[in-house]
DNA sequence: CGAGAGGTTGAATAAAGTCAACAAACGTGG
DNA sequence: CCACGTTTGTTGACTTTATTCAACCTCTCG
């Protein structure tokens, strides 16, 4: 399971702990020792890449979290992607052999390098490397359509629940718990992220956890219904809100998430 | 400068003209006719792939306008791109052997048919094929990227001013006129896009047109002020803009773009 | 020529953003 | 360990932006 081993003060991956950590099934014949991929540390806050540095190598998340963003001509940062364990980075920069986003580590981040040029070389030996590589470009492709869609055509309330469903997949994903997790960002970046405000994101958040969606303390996240997370697309007014839970509350009980829905 | 010749009732390209198209740098040495690529027209109207459908073949557009689109759990159309000559289709396929979205055809169109095993099986003899690929992969996800950050960060306004010029753009690329051109897509199409309803898309060309930085006449569109609409974040407030006119109409002037822009 | 799709415009409404005050957590150095 | 300033998060009041709903117009194409 220890994907690299220590050399030389560094860890080194074998094409195998690669595809499986990219989730890509390799049948491959010989673990050569000679394909060996370098590891490299970044501390939080530390810059992977930036925006216009010419483009040698892609990245794959061993470890950590991380955020990619690009900068508009007046110093803004727009959030893409919120890479994190088997993501791949700098994709991007094939085109014009040049960044066009640049990547940030959120904490602190276990990376292999591909080297682009060892990697098409490669490719020409172990076809699977470069079925992979195509697999991961169009993965990445159809998540940022995804991405689109919901930027297109959800509601603030819509993002966010998305949002959080989707975090919770890619944690349990990894082996985490889908039900209680820390987000590794601050409420601007989701916001960024989102395109929404960093206020609507915590109003958002805690209208959630008033209609007993999620509990919020700060960046630890509890999802509670999951279900109605993924499925909700406007959430009622507040004051048919409000008076849901007046009305629960003198009879004593606890509002229900599904009562207070089936006011939409 | 002809892409493809007819032969069987049908037309071909090789290698070297689907390059061109896609203004990939080739320098293959053989232009072996073993090597060519099949073309298929479709109608306005058609529907070149739909979403589930298996997956097995890249399409190139060689002439035509088509849009691509998701299909939310509703039925309601995102649109995702408007792709034209030299643009490729389908790259979404790759990853789980099914198209992720539907692509129609705006236009009369002429596609060339790349089958992605027989291109996966070239890749490894003529490598700038391979290159080629990741090359146009890439772009397509800058490409993504940049339509993210514009539905993230931007204003209605600057988005539709963008749209504008990001079209002209390509038409220019085509070959054609970047000041006068003809919409192949409805304002409804457009909001899809742009992540906006038909009827703001429709008051924002209006806009634009009122201040001369473009004129309009349903589907014809004139570009004025291409830098204006370059740089263009937020319009003035219309009131501030009816007194504009206004002064500008008392003093018997037309009121000019910069006028205008200058009181944002 | 008439039906239907596409486009424009206006008035009312709802959604999200802005501005501002404050509170809680963090981290650094005394 | 505590005091401090800084960053992050929450909440409220208000404003702006874009949507919604509706009426109407204008092309296009059977």
């Amino acid at each position: 399971m220890e994907a690299g081993r220590q050399r030389q003060g560094r860890l080194w991956s074998n094409l195998k702990e690669v595809c499986d950590l990219l989730h890509i099934p390799s049948a491959v014949s010989v673990t050569t020792e000679e394909l060996l991929f370098q590891h490299v540390q970044f501390k939080t806050g530390q810059r992977i890449h930036t925006i216009g540095q010419p483009f040698d190598t892609l990245y794959i998340v061993n470890s950590g979290f991380l955020k990619t963003v690009l900068i508009d001509e007046f110093g803004n940062e727009q959030v893409l992607s919120f890479p994190m364990k088997g993501d791949m980075l700098g994709v991007d920069g094939i085109h014009t052999r040049h960044y066009s986003s640049e990547a940030v580590a959120l904490s602190d981040c276990d990376l292999i390098l591909l080297p682009f040029k060892k990697l098409t070389a490669l490719g020409r030996v172990h076809l699977e490397l470069e079925n992979m590589m195509y697999g991961v470009m169009s993965r990445e492709l159809v998540r940022e359509q995804a991405m689109i869609g919901m930027l297109g055509a959800l509601s603030a309330e819509a993002r966010v629940a998305r949002f959080l469903v989707t975090l919770a997949d890619r944690f349990a994903h990894m082996g985490y718990s889908a039900k209680l997790f820390n987000l590794r960002m601050t409420r601007h970046e989701i916001g960024s992220y989102l395109g929404l405000t960093l206020e609507t994101v915590s109003r958002t958040l805690s209208a959630f956890n008033e209609i007993g969606l999620i509990s919020v303390d700060q960046r630890t996240i509890g999802i509670k219904d999951a279900e109605a997370l993924k499925t909700l697309r406007r959430l009622p007014p507040s004051r048919t809100r409000a008076k849901q839970l007046a009305a629960a509350k003198s009879k004593n009980e606890a509002a229900t998430p599904a009562q207070l829905l089936a006011a939409m």
